[in-house]
DNA sequence: TTGTGTGTACTACGTATAATAATACAGTGT
DNA sequence: ACACTGTATTATTATACGTAGTACACACAA
């Protein structure tokens, strides 16, 4: 767990993304219990309020669960519904992202490329 | 062109993406003037300042030209350099995509569908 | 020359977001 | 009782965004 200060990215959803990610890859996994509040604070040199900013929110996205009083673990994670609206916000990403990339010369190959490498970090269904 | 208001990005980043996107498909040719910071700001119904400040950034980039007293131009659009840098802050961009795709159940087929949309738009080479 | 339009620069103001700081409260388990 | 947990609240600081108003130097046509 590390966090980019010099990223634009806020901290907080900067650790919303990391806590996906790493339940993609299978390195959490549901049931398993993460740092506390406070002792993830600790460990990234940043206020508490600010970690249970992203906790909050990854609750609210079923990444996570909260107990009163026990910890936060994470969540079995469930077949997620397609949901139009998120949907249509990815592909207005896709559209600026190519827009860059061809102003940098990034042909379709080359980006599709960086995609599947990316596809392939994270087991879907582990097997051993 | 049209300004989303609801939008998360700002209005500026908003006129710049419209500008180079423009060019991209040869909507907007090199040499040809587009509306003063005064009659764009008119038109979107906004402050001349933010305009100004589209434009600067568009300028930056080579996109635009700025002639004193006269008006904005469409620049010559020079073959660009790869850039390292940029180069890696869009396969960081790859990241939260393909992670946020995931976990709308979105596979690699079909974001590599919608990228070559994209990549569908716009005229490399205009030869009408 | 006068007038209009151009890019540019500057200050000021209001608003929203992000992050920190310091408390406080209720629940859990030893 | 004690220490830890998540949660909520208020306050403060810093930054970004957009608007508003003003000002200056340049280009060009009447």
């Amino acid at each position: 767990m590390m966090i980019d200060k010099s990223s634009a990215k806020p901290y907080y959803e900067q650790i919303v993304l990391l806590i996906k990610a790493q339940v993609l890859q299978g390195i959490l996994q549901p049931g398993e219990r993460i740092a506390s509040v406070r002792e993830m604070a600790r460990q990234l040199l940043m206020n508490p309020n600010t970690v249970s900013k992203a906790y909050k929110m990854l609750e609210m996205q079923g990444v996570i669960m909260t107990v009163k009083g026990r910890g936060t673990y994470i969540a079995e994670q469930q077949a997620t519904v397609r949901d139009d609206v998120k949907i249509a916000q990815i592909k207005h990403k896709i559209q600026d992202l190519v827009l860059e990339a061809r102003y940098l010369s990034v042909d379709k190959t080359e980006l599709t490329t960086w995609i599947t490498e990316q596809y392939g970090r994270g087991q879907v269904n582990a097997n051993d």
